[in-house]
RNA sequence: GGGCAAUUAGCUCAGUUGGUUCAGAGCACCUCGUUUACACCGAGGGGGUCGGGGGUUCGAAUCCCUCAUUGCCCACCA
């Protein structure tokens, strides 16, 4: 079969990839082998393909081929998430854009709009995900609105409520007054802004006298219910049970005392607005003050904002400090660096809130996940480091807000029947909730047009905390052998961003409702950005396209790309020149094989003796490195595991093992070393199948003509075989002798094709396994072994050997002995450390006695070393 | 404010229990070379007082203390 010249990536990537698909091997039933389950995190639906879903799905696919080629029934299970709240503003948005407003919709006429977009958009980031050549089982793609993924997550709602650990609670939380809706703890991000600190003056009522306080947020006056001060600060002490008037609203409130108030910050008076402050809701309760909400849910004023009714809190921020300014009650603006609150999705300023909402408790879901991580290590994270953010996130979890005010997303099945706090009841459909409240309300008369389902829809991650569970159907069908076989997965990989929104809580998922952990290990990948250490973002436009590096440098040499700069706990430095590097090794396997296959093969010669001995150097250094690469795993380091087959490859596979069977020009080779050749090459493919799925199945296919079940994706991976050390050692030798051959040849400028003489001067009991290949490798006439120095030659030393080079003209004597003289300077420096080492007594005694016989190992190579330069020198006088 | 991690060659990183070929790799760089697999190549080479300071030890990149810088996470100081 004849080979293209050129590796064609696009081509070749295209054809295996619908090979694999058509004859199903990214498919997986349960049967009697092992299974090794790794279940994607799932993009949202309607995304596309970033660099960060390049590298942990490149991951993920080495992992899974690895795992299919090692023997275990692999399954990948890819899918998609509804991203509620990311999805909803996207479809918004869009709606705006063709001039519809969702206010102007209803429920069902949004979701309409929304599914529709989803179909358009929905899927794309997969398609995307078999050009970098994901083997998913894309039969068992799941998405998590799917009727069935919505009934688990309805059933889960109901269960946990019906246990008493979700509750309607009224209480503050976090509101993103752009997508209207409340968000939990973990999707406020703070951000560190310039903002103000404005000093305000309030009138103490029937006196002149005036209090200053100080507010990053003047307008929240206008829901003032008291002033704060420390009951031991002694300037206020006259003011203890007096009362001051809100400048503009002209309301009375009290001064209250609290410790809370720190003495030193600002004027030690701390205005108190009940329904806009975390700790103001606090100090609220504990002295009974009124809440006055004085927000619409778009953050504009409401009633309670006088004549700033309907003007949004940033406008007003403004013109009251200006009307502050006016009355006189303004003493001063300072500059004030703080953090601010803002919304993961929508980046608006969250406004803390009070409402009622659902809440999931946290307390008791939260110790098998400790236990699981921290104590028992069933469950494992890389790097291991995050244990400790773990820890302090899991001990110090507030209930989970799990309400949001979104209609893309599953429908809390509650149902409320009435106007009372409590009139409300949890159940699976419409007809049931309503059985259900005619016994909880004792209302027999109660019809379906009486009850009301919950508007609001569940966080996204209270269906994507199921999802390792769900994707084998486990929530509706716990007994199902799917679920049985495949649960719990082995590996999940993702970024560290989500250990929280995720991570964390399919662990507790997954012990709530499994009793069982999700998955084993747990592999964080960094986060990908520029060279200059930029997060990759669409707005900075730093980010490649990733589908525009697959064309331009193959699927192959993009994931090498990839894992290159992948090394594991760190952040990732992308660069398009490591794309480079993976297409160039593309090329060089493709020619180290166009080389292996141009062979013209004879049965008729003898094996060559230099053949004999690097089939017998390649398979134990081969072994070496199926060792080392296992390791790496071990640890996930798979970008060390990655290097480790690159070297494998390029330098001792291609620079030396093929150089060393190479027949002479235009000679065949004989049959038998042809043989271990090809093996190798299957073996090499093999391992590197993992990494480079696309140029390896197709090197395999052209190595032999292949059925169906014999394609490499299915092959068997290479068992560890023996390794020999000693003759590791001898090659390592004889390529100091090669290397110092090369170094002649280009000092003295002797051309390669020009073969040379060659004497060795032994001095230690050095093999001469090696000596056919330093010969075919240094082309030289033959090795001689003498006794004496050769004269008139050149010469170099390895180890206490020397080795000589008859040169046709004049030595350079002088020359000679400069390089004689600088090595044995060199040498004597050595021998003297080794020599003080050795001649200290507490070293003596006390060092470990190997190392202390490598130290006079050290001590007798130099002294040898030394005498052999002595003695040159000599003869050169 | 608290915690975690990092700091080793121009760049990105390895360096396990302190002691063998412990100062390494890849890339980049420099020199030479178009030899019949590959210039997306080959051969050779230069380059680091291991962030600073102090300590423990016969011995420290490795252990301890301290300082500095950077990154990340957490936290209700208006």
């Amino acid at each position: 079969m004849s080979i293209p010249a050129k590796y064609s990536p696009i081509e070749v990537e295209k054809k295996w990839y619908d090979y694999w698909m058509e004859h199903n091997y990214f498919h997986s039933t349960p049967n009697d082998k092992e299974a090794y389950t790794i279940v994607i995190p799932p993009p949202n639906v309607t995304g596309v393909l970033h660099m960060g879903h390049m590298l942990n799905n490149t991951i993920q696919d080495v992992l899974i081929r690895r795992a299919r080629l090692k023997g275990f029934n692999a399954c990948w299970v890819p899918g998609t998430d509804h991203a509620s709240i990311a999805t909803e503003a996207k479809v918004v948005a869009k709606l705006k854009e063709d001039g519809i407003d969702k206010a102007d919709l209803t429920r069902d006429e949004f979701l309409k709009h929304a599914w529709e977009w989803t179909d358009k958009h929905g899927g794309i980031i997969l398609e995307q995900l078999k050009k970098l050549g994901a083997s998913c089982d894309w039969e068992r793609t799941k998405f998590t609105m799917d009727d069935d993924m919505s009934e688990g997550v309805k059933k889960v709602f109901i269960d946990l409520f019906e246990k008493g650990d979700i509750y309607r609670g009224y209480r503050m939380i976090n509101w993103d007054p752009v997508a209207k809706t409340t968000l939990s703890d973990e999707e406020v991000i703070f951000e560190e802004k310039q903002g103000n600190l404005y000093y305000i003056n309030y009138k103490i009522e029937g006196s002149d006298e005036v209090l200053t306080i100080a507010t990053t947020r003047p307008e929240t006056i206008l829901g003032d219910s008291a002033i704060c001060i420390n009951p031991n600060d002694e300037r206020f002490t006259h003011l203890k049970g007096k009362k001051v008037i809100v400048p503009i609203a002209n309301r009375v409130i009290p001064i209250i005392e609290d410790e809370y108030v720190d003495v030193e910050f600002g004027t030690g008076c701390l205005k108190v607005t009940p329904a806009h402050d975390q700790n103001d809701k606090v100090l609220g309760e504990r002295h009974n003050l009124e809440v006055i909400d004085i927000f619409n849910d778009d953050a504009s004023l409401n009633s309670f904002g006088l004549h700033y009714q309907g003007k949004d809190r940033f406008v007003v921020r403004k013109e009251i400090t200006k009307e502050l300014e006016n009355l006189g009650c303004l003493v001063k603006i300072e500059q004030h660096m703080h953090k601010v609150g803002t919304s993961e999705r929508t980046k608006a300023v969250i406004e803390p809130k009070i409402s009622a909402q659902w809440f999931l408790k946290m307390e008791e879901l939260v110790k098998p996940a400790l236990k699981a991580v921290l104590v028992d290590k069933e469950i494992k994270l890389f790097p291991k480091h995050y244990n400790n953010t773990y820890r302090h996130w899991l001990e110090n979890i507030r209930d989970w807000n799990i309400s949001r005010q979104l209609w893309w997303g599953h429908q809390i099945p509650a149902y409320f029947y009435g106007d009372g706090v409590n009139d409300f009841v949890v159940a699976e459909t419409k007809e049931l909730a309503l059985e259900k409240a005619i016994e909880k309300s004792g209302n027999s008369s109660l019809s379906a047009s009486d009850i009301k389902q919950d508007e609001d829809a569940l966080d996204t991650w209270f269906s994507a905390w199921l999802w390792p569970i769900s994707v084998f159907d486990g929530i509706n069908n716990p007994d199902n052998e799917e679920f049985n076989y495949y649960y719990p997965t082995n590996d999940i990989v993702t970024g560290p961003d989500i250990i929280f929104f995720w991570i964390a809580r399919m662990i507790f998922a997954g012990y709530e409702f499994k009793k069982e952990k999700p998955f084993t290990n747990v592999y964080f990948t960094g986060i990908v950005r520029d060279k200059q250490r930029r997060k990759m973002s669409k707005s900075l436009g730093n980010s490649p396209d990733p589908i525009g590096l697959i064309e331009k440098y193959g699927a192959d040499g993009v994931r090498v790309g990839m894992l290159l700069c992948s090394a594991a706990g760190n952040d990732l430095l992308f660069d398009e020149e490591l794309c480079q590097q993976g297409k160039n090794f593309s090329n060089k396997i493709w020619n180290a094989f166009r080389l292996v296959k141009g062979w013209e093969i004879s049965t008729e010669i003898e094996q060559p003796e230099s053949a004999k001995i690097a089939i017998e150097w390649y398979q134990s250094k081969f072994n070496q490195a199926l060792q080392e690469i296992d390791k790496s795993f071990e640890q996930y380091r798979i970008s060390e595991a990655l290097m480790t087959l690159y070297k494998l490859i390029w330098d001792d596979f291609s620079s030396w093992f093929l150089e060393m069977v190479k027949p002479a020009y235009q000679q065949p080779i004989d049959a038998k070393t042809y043989e271990s050749v090809i093996s190798f090459f299957e073996n090499n493919v093999k391992i590197l199948h993992p990494y480079m799925p696309f140029i390896t199945e197709d090197i395999w296919q052209y190595i032999a003509e292949r059925t169906p079940e014999e394609a490499l994706i299915i092959a068997e991976y290479p068992k560890v075989g023996e390794v020999d050390a000693v003759l590791l050692k001898e090659f390592e030798m004889a390529s100091e002798v090669i290397s110092g051959i090369r170094n002649i040849r280009k000092e003295k400028n002797i051309a390669f094709k020009n073969e040379i003489g060659f004497s060795v001067l032994k001095n230690d009991k050095s093999s001469s396994n090696f000596d056919s290949v330093i010969e075919k490798l240094g082309n030289l006439t033959s090795v001689n072994y003498v006794n004496s120095k050769v004269d008139g030659a050149l010469s170099f030393r390895v180890k206490s050997n020397e080795y000589f080079i008859p040169f046709g003209e004049e030595i350079d004597v002088e020359a000679e002995k400069e390089k004689l003289e600088e090595e044995l300077k060199y040498t004597q420096g050595f021998l003297n450390s080794v020599q003080k080492k050795l001649s200290n007594e507490r070293f003596v005694n006390n060092a470990p006695e190997q190392v202390i016989t490598n130290e006079r190992k050290k001590e007798a190579d130099a002294l040898a070393k030394i005498e052999t330069l002595k003695a040159s020198l000599e003869s050169l006088k």
